[in-house]
DNA sequence: AGCATCATTCAGACTATTCTCAGGAAACCT
DNA sequence: AGGTTTCCTGAGAATAGTCTGAATGATGCT
C-alpha cells in the first residue's frame, strides 16, 4: 500500500481529527474538509483513492455530494458515515458499487479495516491481501474466519477485532488505552479492565490449539502479539 | 467477460447514478447519456455490445430509438426499461431478436443476471456459463432452476434471487444491507428483517438435502455461502 | 370468484455477546 | 519474605442479535 490518498468529510471537527490522525498514521494520505463544498473541490483537486463522507453534512447531503462528484467523474469509492439512528431509512443503495456504509461511533481499527477491504474490491491501489498470515494464525477478513493451525476457531466480534489489531501490530507491544482506541467504539467510556477481559477470551481459545501462548503480557505495559518464528 | 460496452439510456439521474455505478462495478464499460438524440450518437460512436433503454425518455420514446439505431446498422440488443403500469401492447414485440425488457423498480442483482442473460443468447461477447456451480448446489439461469445434489428444489422467486446472490459470492460474509441493496428492488424501504426471513425459508428448503448447512450466519455481520472446500 | 402462492411485518423465544466486578494468582519491589 | 501492584478469570446481569411461526395483504392462476 502505498500513498494512497483518503479524503475525509465531517462537519465535527472531534471526528474530523479522530479519523485524520489515526488514517495518516495507519500509512494513508490524509485530506480532510468540513462540508459538501469543500469535498467537491477537494475531490476534484486531490483525486482521492476513497472518500470518508459524513451523510449529514451542513450544506447538501452526502448524497448530493456523490452525485457531483461522480458527475465531474471522479469515480473514487465512498464509505458513508452515518448516525446509528437514521440507518434504517437512509442507506438504501449506500453498498453498491464497491461503496460501503458504517455508522456512527465507529472503532478506528474498523474503519481501517474498512477502507482497506474497499480498497481491495475497487483496486484502485496496491493493497494488501484479504488474508492475514501469522504464521500458526490465518485471518480470512473476506469471511471473518480465523484459522488456528488450519482449524477454524470461533470467535465473537469483538474478540475478532481485537485479535485483528494485535496481529497486525505483531512483535511490539500496545498499551490497554491504545487497544480500547482503537477496537472499541470511539465513545466507549467503561474500563480498561474489559481489554484484559477479552484477552483472556482470546486466549482461552486460542492458547489450547498453539504450541506457545499467542498474546504476551508486558506487565506494566500492555500486550504483545509475537509471531511464531521469522518475523516476516 | 471482458470489456463489455453497455449504454445506459435514461433521463433520471438517480436511475442512471445506480445504473452506472453497480454495472461499472460488475465489470461492465459503462456510458449514460439522458436522451433520446444523445442515445442515437453514443450508439454510433460508441458500438455497445447492449443498450439499456428507458421506453420513457423526454424527447422520444425507446422504440423510435431502437428503430433509429436498427437503420443506422447497429444491432446491439436492447434491454428496456419500463415502468410497471405501462400497458401490455406497448411492451409487446418488446423481445424480438435477442431484445428483452425490465420493468422498474428492478433490484440490481437481477438486472446484471439480464444483462448476462442477453449476452449469452446473443453472443456478442465472452460471457461465462449460464450454470452456476457450487458445489452441492447448482443453478441453472437459463431455467430459474436449482438444483441440489441433483435433485431439483423449488423456490420463489425471492428466493431464487437470494440464493444466486449468495452463491455468486462465496466465502464473503454479505451484511444485510449489502444483500437488501442487491437482491431486493432498489425502492424497497422496509426492514432488513426481511433478509433474516427469506434466509430462514431458503435454510428450511435447503438444509435437508445438504450434509451441512449452507449458509452460515456470523454474528453482528452477516451471511455467508460456504463452499465446501476449506477455507485456505 | 375462489384458491394458492408469495412478500412483508411483527412479536416472542432463544442465544450469544458485552461488560462489570471481585477474589485470587502472579509479578515486582525493598 | 511480606507487602503492593497488576493481571487473570469466573460469575452474573443486562443487552443485542437472530430465528421462526403466525398474521396480513398482495398477487397471480384456474
Amino acid at each position: 500500500m502505498q500513498n494512497v490518498k483518503v479524503l475525509i468529510v465531517d462537519d465535527e471537527p472531534n471526528i474530523r481529527d479522530l479519523l485524520s490522525t489515526s488514517l495518516r498514521f495507519a500509512g494513508f494520505s490524509v485530506h480532510a474538509v468540513k462540508n459538501g463544498a469543500e469535498a467537491v473541490y477537494a475531490a476534484e483537486k486531490g483525486e482521492p483513492d476513497i472518500i470518508l463522507l459524513d451523510v449529514m453534512l451542513p450544506d447538501m447531503n452526502g448524497f448530493s455530494v456523490t452525485k457531483k462528484i461522480r458527475s465531474m467523474g471522479i469515480n473514487a469509492p465512498v464509505l458513508f458515515l452515518t448516525a446509528r439512528d437514521e440507518t434504517e431509512d437512509k442507506i438504501t443503495g449506500l453498498t453498491v458499487g464497491g461503496d460501503d456504509y458504517m455508522t456512527k461511533p465507529f472503532s478506528l481499527d474498523e474503519i481501517i479495516a474498512r477502507i482497506h477491504a474497499i480498497l481491495r474490491r475497487t483496486k484502485t491501489a496496491e493493497v494488501e491481501e484479504s488474508v492475514i498470515d501469522a504464521g500458526e494464525i490465518k485471518i480470512n477478513q473476506d469471511a471473518h474466519e480465523v484459522f488456528v493451525n488450519g482449524e477454524l476457531v470461533d470467535l465473537s466480534p469483538t474478540e475478532y477485532k481485537l485479535l485483528r489489531f494485535l496481529i497486525s501490530n505483531p512483535n511490539r507491544v500496545l498499551t490497554k488505552a491504545q487497544i480500547l482506541d482503537h477496537v472499541w467504539e470511539y465513545d466507549f467510556n467503561g474500563e480498561m479492565g474489559i481489554v484484559e477481559s477479552y484477552v483472556s477470551y482470546l486466549r482461552k481459545k486460542l492458547d489450547p490449539m498453539t504450541a506457545e501462548p499467542v498474546i504476551t503480557t508486558k506487565r506494566g505495559v500492555g500486550y504483545m502479539y509475537k509471531t511464531a518464528k521469522n518475523g516476516k
